[in-house]
RNA sequence: GGGAGAUUAGCUCAGUUGGUUCAGAGCACCUCGUUUACACCGAGGGGGUCGGGGGUUCGAGCCCCUCAUCUCCCA
């Protein structure tokens, strides 16, 4: 006895170890065509969450559907080593146990980590099998394994040793939480409310004072000038005089710069090269000194002179207090500015002049924009092609030092203040003992940075098949065949690759990129855990099932666009699961008779719903190949619960207590089987278990590895002649709704005969269908337009109910009154077309056609409601 | 400041080279229903001037201009 209701955890472990078992997910090169994916490798750190899910359930129907159409499949699965957030995993790991990140040695530190990647580092891709990725496992990489850090050293070498990487100085985003530098994207900017001091700086040799607005006081100490604009005629009588920074006494030069903005503050702008971009560069253009007034934390350094080692926003107010005190304060006013944290601890980043290693993009950029540009690599949606370009042209040089432990060591080497580069110290002693015969190793340091993480994954495609070694497993996956990412991240990662691939192997990474959009909640919110909208992604596996889950994920999610997640999607793929369920609890119920042959009706209704299905398949796979699975995943879903569930097996359900053909019997479980493997690569699991209960299969039929549904052709007359006796059907329902009548009620039904109507009649077991689907004692045709009872048009053919009780004609006649001045409508401006001579000689033949057959028809249409309003007058 | 996109039913969105009876789907809503697969269900139904205005065209939800509103990216 199967249970009425579907429950998802029996099955979902049982295939799932069934298809590890038989090594269906891995895959060796061979003769067959390959068709590739590598996994966007989550961060050690990370749980699954939404944005995961939505992902690898696509990177999932990808892989599955290309296994299943015969290629040699490939999702190669992995993980990141995350420098930045994984190291803060591991302070704080460390920090419960006592011990201060200080106190230990960096071999020491890499321990611990270590420790925490091994203990936590393979979660996220336990959970990926609960939801049914079907990842080649014996490929599972780490960015930070051996081949994969190979690779990255290889790299920078490559890179230096062609001049593009350099070591500079240059104002970067520091993190003083993580002691590190940032990326441009890996800082978030958001308005905050803040406050604007007005400060009094007193002119050197006067009573008088010049007035700043500064949003922040705490630099003052590093304050190396005052600059003006030099157009601006309140302070043209200062230039060239000193101003005196408050409490700390510099004689600072008032400069002239036509940076500054006339309209911000007071005109009067303090200058801090050390601690703001902007003004670095005025101080490059006049020659200013560069105070450091910061530590590495945050905190006040030995040059700031005052409040030494306490923290800048501490010192923020402090250092207010006293020169408010001294008299140097003017106003203080509310103002709102764009301040920008770190995206990973939260910490507001402090620009800070630091000695840093960067790639030359400009250098490297060239083809990876041409191959998007000319659609070498395509972009689904192509608007992403916009965005690309736009960030392409005007690239900036990569800051790839990280001052963290976590991560790949720069591979540079310093001796006696010169740089050497080598893929591991022997190397790089080599090349010092080249040029320093009598060198000393001892002398030789490494770089003490690690390299940003991103440096790493850029390389992901080429790395996971130990491309740099071993071409001829790249040779049979590269280019991969497609990525599948979020869009935000088209340039920390999905440029890089493109370029990386040009650099190393002269070929796009892969062919085509699918570009996701963000989960969000039902108020367009991004998921987030600080806001905690985020549901937990295992628990609504076990709540709908994974296929439930992967339902509602793709359902409503188009390339691009955003996904607005609710719970409510899940809920309709568990239902659908138990909609397919109970389709298999029905038909594997009936009992079949040899002595019985098909009935007319089982006969049409099978060769409609094998039309029918072939023409899905062939929407489906032009779906597929534009990516627009969300539609592909509708089409499946109305096709099954209306048309195969809702009308195919109503039509050939035996009656009550009798049993049906074998031959209706095995057509139908053929059909079954059918739409099994066109769902599976969305729904894996419910898919392969009724693929089972359907029949006893032999041992390796599988559903996982049935051929795809292959598109072929499909006779639309069929469908259509059914398709309209569904239309009928639904009338004589709505009549019998509107009447009261019970269903168990036979009805009698004429159409008006005409070609048409003959021809639907003259298809064999169309009338069969009318009569079961609509419980009617019969449906014939009849000359006789005077028959009295409720009329209905389908198409251009008239219908009547014969009904018992007595019928309201003021509201018949109202009905078919408002239908008659549509329908009027609805000619005119057909009339109008066709009356128009440059229509009838500008558009398509076929066009005009059509417009002679809806203006045909509608007169036919007209004509049968003329012919009923009068009958329905003579009756009042 | 520069750029991209959006605006279609109460909600979320499809709508492919402009051309069927084209204004669609799902959810929500309303009416009816314990018919032996399923109430996680069945049958039926209502609901929109396609953001406003203008233009091109034989023909515009789709192309162009303009206005309004919103979102995102970059600086």
């Amino acid at each position: 006895m199967i249970s009425s209701r579907y429950n998802p955890l029996d099955v979902e472990n049982k295939w799932y170890s069934h298809w590890l078992h038989k090594n269906y997910f891995h895959s060796e090169p061979d003769e067959r065509e390959s068709f590739s994916i590598v996994i966007p490798p989550p961060n050690v750190t990370g749980v699954l969450h939404m944005g995961h899910m939505l992902n690898n359930t696509i990177q999932d129907i990808l892989i599955r559907k290309a296994r299943m159409d015969g290629k040699n499949a490939c999702w190669v699965p992995g993980t990141d080593h995350a420098s930045i957030a994984t190291e803060a995993k591991v302070v704080g790991m460390l920090r419960e146990r006592g011990i201060k990140k200080g106190d230990i040695t960096r071999e020491q530190f890499l321990e611990y980590a270590w420790e925490w990647k091994e203990k936590y580092g393979g979660i996220i891709l336990e959970q990926l099998q609960k939801l049914g990725a079907s990842c080649d496992w014996e490929r599972t990489a780490f960015t930070m394994d051996d081949v994969r850090s190979v690779g990255v050293t290889k790299v920078f070498v490559d890179l230096y040793n062609d001049g593009k990487l350099y070591r500079g100085k240059r104002m970067v985003n520091w993190d003083p939480e993580a002691k590190t530098v940032l990326s441009n994207e890996e800082v978030i900017y958001n308005i905050e409310q803040s406050k604007l001091y007005f400060v009094k700086y007193q002119i050197e040799g006067s009573n008088q004072y010049i007035t700043i607005a500064t949003t922040r006081p705490e630099t003052i100490m590093g304050d190396t000038a005052i600059a003006v604009h030099p157009d601006d005629p309140r302070y043209s009588h200062l230039h060239g005089k000193y101003a005196i920074v408050p409490i700390i006494g510099r004689i600072v030069p008032i400069i002239t710069d036509t940076y500054v903005d006339l309209e911000f503050g007071t005109g009067a702008l303090k200058v801090t090269p050390a601690h703001d971009v902007n003004d670095n560069e005025i101080g490059k253009r006049h020659n200013l000194d560069v105070v450091e007034i910061f530590n590495e934390d945050g905190t006040m350094s030995a040059a700031a002179t005052i409040y030494v080692g306490e923290d800048r926003f501490v010192v923020r107010k402090k250092f207010v207090k006293d020169i408010d005190k001294a008299g140097h304060i003017e106003k203080i006013e509310d103002y709102q500015n764009n301040v920008g944290r770190s995206e990973r601890t939260n910490s507001v980043v402090e620009p800070r002049l630091s000695l840093q290693w960067y790639v030359d993009m400009q250098a490297l950029a060239g083809p990876a924009l041409t191959a998007v540009m000319n659609d070498d690599v395509e972009f689904f949606p192509k608007n992403q092609k916009n965005v690309y370009r736009h960030w392409m042209e005007n690239i900036k040089d990569w800051c790839i030092s990280r001052q963290l432990w976590w991560g790949h060591r720069i591979p540079a080497y310093y001796y006696k203040g010169e740089t050497f580069v080598g893929e591991s110290a022997d190397v790089a002693f080599n090349l010092i003992k080249t040029k320093y015969p009598e060198a000393d190793i001892n002398e030789m340091n490494q770089d003490e940075d690690v390299l940003d993480t991103w440096f790493s994954s850029w390389l992901w495609p080429i790395t996971v098949f130990d491309g740099f070694e071993d071409k001829k497993t790249l040779n049979y996956y590269y280019p991969t065949s497609v990525l599948v990412t979020g869009w935000d991240i088209i340039f920390l990662w999905v440029a890089r690759m493109i370029i990386a691939g040009y650099e190393w192997e002269n070929e796009k990474p892969f062919k085509h990129v699918y570009f996701t959009g963000m989960v969000r909640d039902k108020l367009r919110r991004k998921m987030s855990k600080s806001l905690g909208n985020s549901p937990d992604a295992l628990k609504l596996i076990d709540d709908f099932g994974a296929d439930g889950v992967r339902f509602g994920m793709m359902s409503c999610s188009p390339a691009g666009g955003d996904l607005l997640f609710d719970e409510k999607l899940c809920e309709q793929g568990r239902n659908f699961c138990n909609k397919i369920w109970n389709a298999l609890r029905l038909v594997s119920g009936w009992e079949t008779d040899v002595q019985i042959d098909p009935t007319v009706s089982d006969k049409i209704a099978y060769d409609w719903i094998s039309h029918k299905l072939n023409s899905v398949v062939s929407d489906i796979d032009k779906n597929f190949k534009e990516y627009r699975l969300s539609e592909a995943l509708i089409s499946i879903y109305s096709f099954v619960w209306s048309d195969f569930c809702s009308w195919y097996l109503e039509m050939i359900k035996p009656p009550f207590g009798q049993k049906l053909s074998v031959k209706t019997k095995e057509d139908t479980l053929a059909i079954f089987s059918k739409i099994c493997t066109l769902m599976h690569p969305f729904l894996p699991f419910i898919t392969e278990e009724v693929w089972h209960l359907l029949k006893d299969r032999k041992q390796g039929d599988d559903c996982i590895i049935a051929p795809y549904p292959a598109v072929a052709g499909f006779d639309q007359d069929v469908i259509d002649k059914v398709e309209q006796a569904k239309e009928i059907i639904t009338s004589i329902r709505d009549v019998r709704n509107k009447q009261g009548i019970k269903m168990k009620d036979e009805l009698e039904v004429f159409m008006l005969k005409s070609d048409k109507s003959e021809s639907l009649f003259n298809q064999s077991g169309w009338k069969e269908i009318c009569v079961k689907a609509a419980n009617l004692a019969h449906i014939s045709l009849t000359s006789d337009e005077e028959i009295s009872g409720i009329s209905f048009i389908s198409g251009t053919e008239k219908c009547i109910v014969l009904i018992q009780n007595e019928m309201d004609v003021a509201s018949q006649l109202d009905e078919k009154r408002n239908e008659l001045v549509y329908q009027q409508g609805f000619i005119s401006t057909v009339l109008k077309k066709l009356e128009n001579e440059k229509f009838v000689n500008s558009a398509p033949k076929e066009v005009v056609e059509k417009e002679r057959i809806k203006l045909t028809d509608g007169q036919e249409r007209i004509k049968h409601l003329t012919e009923e309003i009068s009958r329905l007058s003579s009756l009042i």
